[in-house]
DNA sequence: AAGGAAAATGGTAGCGCTGTCATGATAGCG
DNA sequence: CGCTATCATGACAGCGCTACCATTTTCCTT
């Protein structure tokens, strides 16, 4: 009978990849060198980062980056919590951080809580398990726990959207300054009987922030400040209809101040199909700044926010802060601009 | 003088973050059975696994899921890498994964190529260090080098978007069949002078190929295919100038076949903005099915796309695949609806 | 009550990499 | 020419967790 091998084979290895020791091997260097060659090229001499690096090629290694940030415990990953990936603006937003963090060699870990802050809570803990280098959220209301948890994680933290104090760093802007802002553009019109239409406010909370900031202005002039609340997601769709129940509700209505631009534009286009004549009939304004909005007929009255910008500012703010630097500004105010199109 | 303390820490722990250890001390237990009682419940007793929770509840413990991924060598990130953030058709794919992986506990590490594939070989080496569960990527071209990457992995791979002989997985649509339905649907109508526009063709080449289809059936009603292609990204804007380079080079065009709804959307809003008559002067198509098609007026003929299906169909297929089940199908094809609007 | 299967728990040894410190090689200086 | 400062490299151990196997406990069965 044959003498069985002897239990040499104790490896849990479960996939053949290659590892760092066999290029180590493979250019006659031991493990550490080699990991200096990769990830610290000023700590070696030359001629062993050519022989590393050749090696890394013939071979084909591809780093074990979980290894590697277990070691270190520095992942180079962000996590990016968004409340909705329907919403165009937030995509915005993430095209920004990412095209800003990628160039940097991070990648992104994306959540999507759905509006949800309980969801919010668990995504971040099931983040903060991966170890991240940072952490972006949309907006600055979090659930206690959730609070807790962020403030005392010790990495940075982003969060972006609306200004405030935030638990760390914040980009945005200030939404009810923007409502103000609309508000205004729409009374100095001479519109008086004005309808906000918005849709979850409690979700979109942001957009009730706009509809404070409308509501004070209007108030202050002695208007009133009608608010209609669709129970839907704020689109083209939502907008249409909307402009329906407005005009059921509040028969005199002058001038109707949306939420965002696709409601608007739902709500411009649903009006022309009816005939109605905008601004002539009833006068539409919206927020964002889509570019939808500068090319229906007549081109959206809205508020930019810079969306994009918001994202490549906050990622180079993270940036600018998890390389040391000390010179970072906390806060960060975007400024949006008033568009005043054709349908006011 | 007094003794120093015995060099007792040589730990390298950089965090204060609770581990597994502390949690099953706390519980009394060791810490493989604390892992069983967080990961495989059904192991460990009743009494154990309360204790356990409990334990893991007051100490605020966070799994580090790094750790836990280098020893089991499994990760729960799904690697997912569009060509584009800014088409929001990726978006909605996306969004159909996220909602399907999420529930099942994956998370999503997001890649985007900018439709650079050698960026997408980048970030697939990349990915594939963070030993992923599973990758999706858009599209059935990549270059070789990634190819034999991939095809030599030995997780599961799902390509999305189109159809065709994948690496492995493999949901999407037949846009050549896609491009023929539309241009058989235009020379229906009786339109004979079709001209079909696009944007960067070279990237989007799915695009690409529904101009194919479109071609071989003028073809073969012995008509004229002629290509107007752009070179932006296909926008609003990009259709309302595409409009006028048609109608400068092709004056006596009856009708356009967009490569897309925004493209189309934009010629139309162009279009009336003109005066022109749609669909008397001019008809317009285009494809995605965009809710926007059906909001402005005329409504614009397209084909719906199922794009979220098709993200939520790639989910839960690979997800079948990862939890071992044999009954799964290589290819999905997600079809296409033609719906006429009012635009042709 | 004895025997055996199944359930529950624990000990050990890594997963692949990098931080830390130690060592050897090279250069710089008066 | 000796002595220190710098650079290049290596040995070792450990990051926090789980696979694997061994052991103990529990629960049936006849």
């Amino acid at each position: 009978m044959s003498k069985d091998l002897p239990a040499a084979n104790k490896s849990r290895r479960r996939s053949d990849q290659i590892t760092l020791s066999q290029v180590a091997q493979a250019a006659g260097v031991s493990p550490i060198t080699a990991s200096r060659a990769l990830n610290h090229p000023d700590k070696v001499s030359n001629s062993t980062r050519q022989s590393v690096l050749e090696s890394v090629e013939r071979l084909g290694y591809v780093p074990n980056l979980i290894a590697g940030s277990l070691a270190s415990s520095r992942s180079r990953l962000i996590a990016v919590i968004v409340p909705s990936l329907i919403n165009s603006v937030f995509v915005e937003v993430i095209k920004g951080l990412q095209e800003t963090l990628e160039a940097q060699g991070y990648q992104i870990l994306l959540g999507n809580t759905d509006y949800d802050l309980d969801r919010e809570y668990q995504l971040v803990r099931t983040f903060l398990g991966w170890s991240c280098s940072a952490l972006v959220t949309a907006g600055l209301r979090h659930n206690d726990a959730c609070h807790t948890l962020l403030a005392n994680w010790g990495h940075p933290i982003m969060e972006v959207m609306e200004l405030g104090n935030g638990i760390d760093l914040n980009v945005g802007l200030d939404h009810v300054a923007a409502g103000r802002c609309m508000a205004s553009h729409l009374v100095d019109r001479g519109y008086q009987r004005i309808v906000y239409v918005g849709a979850r406010l409690s979700h979109d909370y942001r957009a009730g922030m706009r509809y404070e900031g409308h509501k004070a202005v209007l108030k202050a002039k002695g208007l009133e400040a009608p608010l209609l609340e669709m129970d839907t997601l704020g689109t083209l769709q939502a907008g249409a209809e909307s402009l329906a129940q407005v005009l059921q509700h509040y028969p005199a209505t002058q001038a109707i101040h949306f939420a965002n631009d696709d409601l608007a534009a739902g709500a411009l286009l649903a009006a022309q199909r009816q005939g109605l004549q905008v601004p002539g009939d009833i006068a539409i304004a919206g927020f964002n700044g889509l570019p939808l909005g500068q090319h229906i007929t007549p081109k959206l009255t809205t508020i930019l926010s810079p969306r994009e910008d918001m994202g490549r500012l906050a990622a180079q703010e993270l940036i600018r802060r998890l390389s040391g630097k000390s010179v970072y500004r906390r806060q960060h105010d975007v400024n949006f601009t008033l568009q005043v199109g054709e349908s006011t």
